[in-house]
DNA sequence: AAACCGTGGAG
DNA sequence: TCTCCAAGGTT
């Protein structure tokens, strides 16, 4: 009988088909909303944590409507430590959009799509691809780095996507049989086994075929890479003050506050930060259920004040 | 276009 | 312990 060598495209994808992970927004018949409320999680966080905050608010507002329909304070509660709280708030006038200008609807392409808050040219792509079917250069971290190994011979992709990266991945695009799933394949693959720091290259289906590993594995040697540092800076300030008014049940002092972060125009700063963003005016927002007036809320220009 | 924006787990 | 960084987006 006649067999032929599998392609590299053949040889990811057969990979992909016994190793996936079993994840909920990949299940068949899976709604284009869930696919969307898991790209806006997964930007910048990982599966594992991503998996029980998706199942809740998919259990609490299982179409866009719902979401729309709810007060942006508690998109952002649900949100809980998630990371990035703005997600939520996107997430959330994201699907006020799609309420308002697309019938409730997932819109299917990738310019309605790029359009709404908080969605860039990944995300763009990734639902265009994963939810409705289309090709797309879907070029995220995992890609990036698969590709950069395989083709480029890189240990790691440069700080920022260069037309270079894109002009390659649109050039390794299978063809059409093979559809959508490369994306979701190649990007299985830099989850699992082509990672950052410890790659398991003895699991991968296309050693014979890397550029990098054919060059002897060399380590990184562009561009320095920005460090993000964390402790003391602004967003450390703005995370222990999201976390007094995302878990506050009542009022919140202005104490409360200050005994976050003992540097008043730091923590001044930061607040005000929070203000513009949006944040601290969805979360200090009027609740249905507890008696409003005389409250003490923060306000905008400072930390003290009191509710309207 | 460089810098900023949370949080937590892995190595 | 401490560093790195994770399905990015926005300004």
């Amino acid at each position: 009988m006649l067999t032929t060598t599998p392609t590299l495209h053949e040889r990811v994808l057969a990979w992909y088909d016994e190793h996936a992970r079993d994840l909920p927004w990949r299940r068949p018949g899976t709604a284009a909303w869930g696919v969307v409320v898991s790209e806006f999680m997964l930007q910048q966080t990982r599966v594992d944590r991503v998996l029980p905050a998706y199942v809740l608010w998919l259990e609490r507002w299982p179409t866009p409507a719902e979401l729309a329909a709810a007060a942006p304070g508690d998109a952002v509660r649900q949100w809980g430590r998630l990371g990035y709280p703005r997600r939520a708030l996107r997430l959330h006038a994201a699907a006020a959009v799609m309420v308002e200008r697309h019938g409730g609807e997932v819109p299917s392409s990738y310019a309605d799509l790029r359009a709404l808050p908080g969605i860039g040219d990944y995300t763009a792509a990734a639902i265009a691809s994963f939810a409705f079917g289309g090709r797309h250069v879907v070029l995220d971290t995992n890609v990036r780095r698969v590709l950069g190994r395989l083709v480029g011979g890189e240990a790691l992709p440069p700080p920022a996507v260069t037309r270079a990266e894109r002009e390659r991945a649109e050039a390794l695009a299978p063809p059409d049989p093979l559809g959508p799933r490369w994306a979701v394949a190649t990007m299985e693959l830099g989850a699992l086994v082509c990672t950052s720091r410890a790659p398991r290259c003895e699991r991968c289906p296309v050693l014979d075929a890397c550029a990098w590993q054919r060059a002897g594995a060399p380590p990184y040697d562009g561009p320095a890479r920005p460090r993000q540092r964390y402790p003391g800076t602004d967003r450390e300030v703005r995370g222990r003050l999201l976390a007094v008014l995302r878990d506050a049940v009542g009022p919140v002092t202005p104490a409360a506050l200050a005994a976050v972060w003992p540097i008043d125009d730091q923590r001044e700063r930061a607040f005000a930060s929070l203000v513009a963003d949006g944040l601290v005016p969805a979360l200090t927002s009027a609740q249905p259920d507890p008696a409003p007036s005389n409250q003490r809320m923060p306000d905008s220009s400072g930390e003290t004040v009191r509710q309207q």
